[in-house]
DNA sequence: GATAACCGTGCACAATAGGTGCATGATTGA
DNA sequence: TCAATCATGCACCTATTGTGCACGGTTATC
């Protein structure tokens, strides 16, 4: 409804290249290069400039792009009140997510729908927490369930998005099936601060995470081994290579010659997944039986869980 | 910016049938159809039924036109604002009036505005006041100079539009030349109770003008003839068949064997001029520039009239 | 300081959304 | 019953808007 012209300049200024706002919307980089042409041509106002290899935002740009959150919100409220009150049906609904517990989520949500709403097309895109973001702004799909770092500054203030907690995802200890803890049903931090400890690579937010778990313990990992997907992970701990923190919501195959152990005392770190809107579609008939449906799943997930870990 | 179905279905939902939409947009009727079909189609609404040999709008369409309102008039205040920041300039300007007072005032202010904007594509379009609205609405002028008359409902509180009341134009008596008091400056309207009056026909604005300027002092006109022109009204005042009210802007040529007079004492009958504008431009260069011009247009005619005049 | 990589844009061409005009069907009023 | 009014479907056409490729300018690397 809004001028697609008007999306792909938002998406733009998130990304900030030609060729990544082409990517992220499905243009090709000459007709992105010529939507943001006619934009400027058709308002009146020069709204990029060339800036070394690529262009950037002059100040009307920016005004233009940060005033249109409202704008968007405002007609996604309007549309999402119009579906309400005329019991209307959508056609077309796009999800995204990211990693094995978004998909636990997402799985459920779309076979769900399939069902309840026969005639309604249903798309997920997998796509990592900041691209789903995007995808959002680009208007590719319309809820997500991303996986934030408890340790993440958390965007609830975004003009742009409207966020539900579905669930806090606990991480786990996991130790070679031979270790002297084994035995054990919970740990403490502090029992294994002397362990060759795994994790992913400094930068990462997985790894800002693990950090924070520690110094809120007051202890200082060793970190021995680097891995990026829990599976690799898993390999290097059933290979005696260390220990590591997993996420409850990761799945650990019997066969891996790895346990899984409860973290007890303070500092129990822990994922928070959420599910993102654009804002002002929170009212939509659809979004809102989509976040019923994630959150009866994620009650489901909480209550298979022994009491003290909710 | 905004989508121009949307544009169409709420100039449909101001006249109601498809025919009348497609002459105000500039559209054929099956381009409206169309338009409105697959603005459905689109947002997954059905926003207009079949009735009788027309259309009209569902609840939900109405629901949706209504809401529309702030949506658009979110986008103009973006832009204006946009325009102001960073010093841009518009490439096309539609102005729409009525009558040879907003000509008046219309000409000068086109004329000026193609000096000091030579870029600016200036366009006007004469149409009456209801009209004017309707193209507003349309997206096909951006400002119009109306006549309304004081007895109108005043539609200040449309949330589609805001009006600035440029000035309030007079009426004055107008007689043949040979009238007995026809070397006076000023009359009352009670000392011409007697006379027979030429006026426009029952129903219409200026006919409601005309009684409420008699009820308010407490006679009750005899109504002679009708006419629909002031060029019709002066030959018949000419011709001696009676007296009239014309508009102070209404220009009276020497030729014609009348003679005008002011009106003394109370209940002295005026029409209001405003500049009307979608609501939300109004912080627009362009527009504040337009209005300045048209306010000293404005104050140039008061100024140049007798002071208890103005 | 040459070269490669990257980024945006212009151009030829193609697809398709979106327009017009006319004929048709449905409904209402004379 | 007939004419007038209104919306819509269809055939056809236009022009907007997309793609793919080549090119020029800028930055980074060796």
């Amino acid at each position: 409804m809004i001028d697609a012209r008007l999306i792909t300049l938002r998406v733009f200024a998130r990304c900030g290249t030609i060729g990544a706002t082409a990517e992220l919307t499905g243009y090709s980089p000459s007709a992105v290069s010529a939507q943001l042409r006619e934009l400027q041509r058709m308002l009146g106002m020069q709204l990029l400039t060339k800036d070394g290899r690529g262009v950037r935002l002059t100040a009307t740009g920016r005004f233009l792009v940060a005033g249109s959150d409202s704008l968007i919100a405002e007609w996604e409220s309007l549309r999402a009140a119009a579906m309400e009150a005329g019991d209307q049906v959508q056609s077309r609904f796009g999800l995204g997510g990211f990693s094995t517990a978004a998909a636990q989520l997402l799985a459920p949500l779309a076979a769900t729908l399939r069902s309840t709403r026969p005639l309604l097309e249903v798309q997920v895109l997998e796509a990592n927490p900041a691209r789903c973001f995007d995808l959002l702004v680009a208007e590719r799909i319309d809820l997500a369930v991303i996986v934030a770092m408890q340790s993440d500054t958390y965007i609830e203030d975004d003009p742009r998005f409207e966020q539900t907690v579905l669930l806090d995802d606990p991480l786990d200890v996991i130790i070679p099936a031979d270790h002297p803890l084994a035995s054990r049903e919970t740990v403490t931090l502090e029992e294994l601060a002397s362990e060759p400890w795994i994790t992913e690579a400094a930068g990462s937010t997985y790894h800002a995470l693990f950090t924070a778990a520690f110094t809120a313990v007051g202890v200082t990992p060793r970190i021995a081994h680097e891995a990026v997907e829990w599976e690799t992970q898993i390999a290097f701990v059933g290979a005696g290579l260390g220990v590591g923190l997993l996420p409850r919501l990761a799945p650990l195959h019997s066969t891996e010659n790895v346990v899984r152990l409860r973290i007890s005392g303070k500092g129990r770190p822990s994922r928070r997944i959420v599910a993102a809107v654009r804002r002002g579609s929170i009212a939509s008939p659809l979004i809102q039986e989509s976040l019923g449906i994630l959150q009866d799943s994620a009650h489901r997930i909480l209550t298979a869980r022994p009491e003290d870990d909710r």
